[in-house]
DNA sequence: AAAAAAT
């Protein structure tokens, strides 16, 4: 059986050692150690453990050179392994793993270990252009970052970095960064790495499209690279991965799975995705051999731990994606079964990252309880580049709204240029508008496909693929579309139903404007989006776009009791920490600063980035 | 009221 590399090094390590670790199960340990049910582990991990390392159940107590996260040097073991140097192995194996031996005493392991592991980038065997070749991202505008706002705050905020060379990040994860093509950090990138490798947790608020994926994988891979000893429980049939990943759309899990198994190549660190709508049989295979880093969607992920093929006592990282949607109304109560439920570490014995492009106030507050002394962290938008997704906003009642859209999209097919057809996403409220008015386009003439929940999963996944490669270039979507999804070369996205929330409206707009390409947003407002008006508006106005006079009319007559449509504060940029409002005294002397003028909160929608062609995707 | 997420 294939495992991954933590638990290969683990098995080798506690196989070699001396019979030292006689936990309850010793004494039937031969080969692998034994299945201890759960009942009967135990959970309590030693006192004096300081408070922001990781969980470390009896069992592992093996493991060495793991100092804590927060308690200075990683690597109390001695020198610094040479992992993942080039050229070793098929696999990229740590040379204390091959000098420790033992992995053809676990069945099947040495074959399995041997293995050709697929290459994730498809464009050669792998091999890392040293020379970055025709820089195909030099068009990355990096001075746009320049005037970024960022707001960090929390105790002791790690100092960001500004390249990837000056992060002690393992040197397989250096050579994966090369082969995708990331020459410099994105501003949540350098200051979101340093503070999880601190082993801090993190609540952190980026604009679509700016590298969030990669600002929570990389530490992730690189810690579990360095805790070579991590001895896990192995049963027949339970897993225990040691990162989780939990997004709100099995498609997202898809897409933030391919992009982790990127940055994963030959480190050895196995990635594995679990979502509905799928046999489970196959994820359960794939769960079998081996997993460190678990990605998945909530209702999948709480039916594995149920049948008990996933075990979540060793998880020492903890992210959510899409973190203000994972914890709304829908879907809190799963997560708070999968993390305060089951045997999850609690905060502070493990590393929690939080990562969203809107975090209203009340879901800050609901965080809170996941997380340990956290810092939070706002990259806010560049005013000069926010108009790299252009906002529409056009009054269109309800009945015209067919036809205006077919008028959309005659203009735009008359401006399609240099062959490839570029993409239009289209927001709609409900799954039978969706067919219906995919069928519509169809009859008239439009190639649409659409993705909603109603749709099988094979449905879906082939809409989306249809619509990546332009074969339909138009995608009816209900907000199942609406979050993370890189989609390249979307140069439209029409609200044609407008959401009833501004950040479902910021999560849509960010579907385009990525990658450099300009974006464009058009939204049909009409009598049943008043109440979107003021926060529509102020929402433009804060991005520097034009404002038509007739919706600033609206926003400025519309009732409004603070309702959640409205964006407070006309903030200077988002995100701000729910800690500094007034109504927060729990948490004491955080910071010497007061309270902020308390400002609205998220990130305006439509800085786009400004980067350039050939940057790869899962930017959020 | 709707969407998503397990079978």
């Amino acid at each position: 059986m294939r495992t991954s590399w933590a638990d290969s090094v683990a098995n080798s390590a506690s196989e070699n050692a001396a019979p030292a670790s006689s936990g309850n199960n010793g004494s039937l340990r031969s080969s692998r150690p034994a299945y201890v049910p759960p009942h009967l582990r135990n959970r309590t991990p030693s006192a004096d453990l300081p408070a922001s390392s990781p969980a470390v159940p009896s069992q592992a107590n093996d493991r060495v050179g793991y100092a804590g996260p927060a308690g200075g040097s990683r690597w109390a073991g001695g020198s610094r392994p040479d992992y993942g140097r080039p050229g070793y192995g098929s696999g990229g194996r740590p040379a204390a793993a091959a000098a420790a031996g033992g992995w053809n005493n676990r069945s099947g392991g040495w074959e399995r270990g041997r293995e050709r592991e697929v290459n994730p980038f498809g464009n050669d065997d792998g091999e890392v252009d040293s020379t970055f070749g025709e820089q195909e991202n030099t068009g990355i505008n990096f001075d746009a970052y320049e005037d970024i706002p960022v707001e960090t705050s929390g105790e002791n905020v790690p100092p960001s970095v500004n390249t990837f060379a000056e992060i002690d990040l393992a040197e397989a994860l250096n050579q994966n960064i090369r082969r995708c093509k990331y020459v410099k950090p994105t501003p949540v990138q350098r200051n979101a790495i340093p503070i999880i490798l601190a082993g801090r947790d993190l609540m952190a608020c980026a604009q679509t499209g700016s590298g969030k994926t990669a600002a929570f994988c990389f530490p992730i891979i690189s810690g579990i690279m360095r805790e070579q000893y991590v001895q896990r429980p192995r049963g027949p049939r339970t897993v225990y991965p040691l990162a989780l990943i939990l997004s709100p759309t099995r498609e997202l899990s898809c897409q933030i799975h391919d992009e982790a198994r990127k940055f994963a190549y030959q480190t050895g660190v196995k990635v594995v995705v679990a979502y509905g709508g799928a046999p489970i049989n196959q994820q359960l295979r794939e769960l079998e051999r081996g997993v460190d880093i678990l990605v998945a969607t909530p209702g999948r992920l709480v039916d594995l731990l149920e049948r008990a093929r996933v075990s979540l006592q060793m998880i020492r990282y903890l992210a959510l994606d899409e973190a203000d949607r994972m914890l709304d109304m829908g879907f809190e109560p799963q997560i708070r079964k999968i993390v305060e439920q089951m045997d999850m570490p609690p905060p502070g014995r493990r590393q929690t990252m939080l990562f969203s492009a809107t975090f209203p106030k009340e879901i800050q507050r609901l965080a809170s309880d996941f997380l340990a002394n956290y810092i939070f962290l706002a990259v806010g938008r560049v005013g000069s580049s926010t108009d790299l997704i252009i906002q529409r906003v056009e009054y269109v009642h309800e009945t015209d709204k067919r036809s205006h859209l077919m008028d959309l999209l005659h203009a735009q097919r008359e401006t399609e240029t240099n062959g490839k057809q570029s993409l239009t996403l289209v927001f709609v409220e409900t799954k039978k508008g969706a067919d219906s008015l995919e069928n519509w386009l169809c009859v008239n003439g439009f190639p649409a496909t659409t993705i909603h929940g109603d749709r099988t999963q094979q449905e879906r996944e082939m809409a989306l693929r249809s619509f990546k490669s332009g074969k339909t270039p138009i995608l009816v979507a209900t907000d199942v579309a609406a979050r993370g999804l890189d989609i390249p070369h979307v140069a439209h996205v029409v609200n044609f139903d407008l959401p009833n929330d501004i950040d479902d409206y910021v999560h849509r707009i960010g579907r385009t404007g990525r990658a450099g390409k300009s974006g464009l947003a058009t939204a049909f407002f009409n009598e049943n989006n008043m109440s979107m008006a003021r926060s529509l508006a102020d929402l433009m106005q804060e991005a520097n776009q034009e404002v038509p006079a007739w919706l600033t009319r609206y926003a400025s007559r519309a009732s409004y009791s603070g309702g959640k449509n409205r964006r407070t504060g006309g903030g200077r940029f988002g995100g701000r920490d729910f800690r500094r409002e007034g109504s927060f005294t729990r948490v004491t002397d955080y910071y010497g600063g007061g309270n902020s003028s308390g400002g609205g909160y998220g990130v305006p929608a439509s800085y786009g980035g400004g980067y350039g062609p050939g940057v790869a995707s899962a930017w959020d």
